[in-house]
RNA sequence: GCGGAUGGCUGGGCGGUCGCUUCUUUGGGGGAAACCCCAAGGGGGAGGAAAGUCCGGACUCCACAUGAAACGGUGCCGGGUAACGCCCGGCGGGGGCAACCCCAGGGACAGCGCCACAGAGAACAGACUACCUCGCACUUGCGGGGAAAAGGUGAAACGGUGGAGUAAGAGCCCACCGCGGACGUGGCAACACGAACGGCACGGCAAGCCCCACCGGGAGCAAUGCCAAAUAGGGACCUCGUGCCGCUUGCGGCGGAUGACAUGCAUCCAGACGGUCCGGGUUGGCAGCUAGAGGCCUGUUGGUAACAGCAGGUUCAGAGGAAUGAUCGCUGCCCUUCUUCGGAGGGGUACAAAAUCCGGCUUAUAGGCCGUCCGCGCAU
């Protein structure tokens, strides 16, 4: 099992979930890969990754990626700070405890959909990953 | 007012709610300590190009006596600068009525090479048509000689105009212009102006090679230094009990060679599941890491200016799968639709995000603002 967090972190070096604990932030490129081999879930506004990691630990693991394809670094900032905001907002609600995330960002669609239309997305792509 | 030239600035604003990062204060907790964690309060938190990564430096490590060669770069002159291929001023050439703009702008008597097509001929000239003349034929032609002005080709054809001269002609000669140019004057210089004399010759390309002058050691913050953890396992050196075997359970034994042999001793060799040291990569953490040739403003001194000195004020982010935000409301600007002229609705609002840090260059960019100058028109 790769050390995806050290006390360091604790907080949430992307920036988040002091109110819980139990969320944690991917940042090993291994740990992206290896949730890339699992469950995908595509919606207008993000693809979704989601991969039981099966060792045993309880928390919800999660990570954001846009590639090139989504635009320059100014498109790629804006998506993925989004990304992270409905996953801030709404993930640990509805997560299963021992799964890792990932949230790829559209081009386009990931910087201007509606935010409430992208939290939705979020939601209906873990309920669809997990029937 | 219209058209144009040029220099500079700006890169939406206000307010809720919820967050991130960094510094700091206070309180609490953990630890031997370095320090770490939590909470609350306060402060800072993308750009003019942060971009392209094209130049120049700082810094770090490696290499290194010096020079030369090689390779790469720069290329009118002078100045500025830490430095530059940047900036400022000047010179030369070209464009524009002008403001102003553009130029890889050293050397072609050091040498080699190239000059397509067209054309007779493209480099120490040559003679297609045409010109003059002589001989033969005698009907346009053929052959010899003279000459290089005229025609045509070309980016470029070995000076131009006029006269004199001639069989026809020619710098063969003359005047003016052009060209080369000793020397003189001005200028730090590039260069400019004048010019004895020469006598028409010394074509272009150096962005083909080359020559000359000057500059340059290499790699880069994933540089580099330190710490911790776990580990495959490599190298060097050391050795006699704390190891192994046996049993009588506290005793005995335990590699080889040489010194003739045995024992002791000495020297040498070997030697681990032992000891000490060194090195390798992996993962994580800390440092480097942001205050410096610093930016901006004001005054002042020197300078045409770039810029430099002095004095005062002000201001400066530091992430690391990478913070600097998400969302909602009001509003500025532009376009547009409707209108009861009060307003209401719709759309648009660029380019592009630090990654060790500075100085430049280049490229992208919606909209807006300010200054200076030139030409034309009108008024006075």
């Amino acid at each position: 099992m790769t050390k995806i967090w050290t006390p360091r972190n604790r907080k949430g070096l992307l920036g988040f979930f002091v109110s819980d604990p139990d969320l944690k932030i991917l940042k090993k490129r291994a740990a992206f890969v290896r949730t890339s081999f699992g469950k995908r879930h595509g919606t207008k506004g993000l693809h979704l990754q989601a991969r039981h990691r099966e060792d045993g630990t309880a928390h919800i693991g999660v990570g954001f990626t846009c590639s090139k394809k989504v635009g320059n670094a100014v498109a790629r900032n804006r998506a993925k700070r989004r990304l992270r905001e409905i996953a801030r907002l709404g993930l640990s609600d509805i997560a299963k405890p021992g799964w890792d995330y990932v949230l790829v960002g559209r081009a386009g669609a990931t910087a201007t959909r509606p935010f409430d239309a992208l939290q939705s997305d979020l939601a209906r792509a873990i309920r669809a990953i997990h029937e």
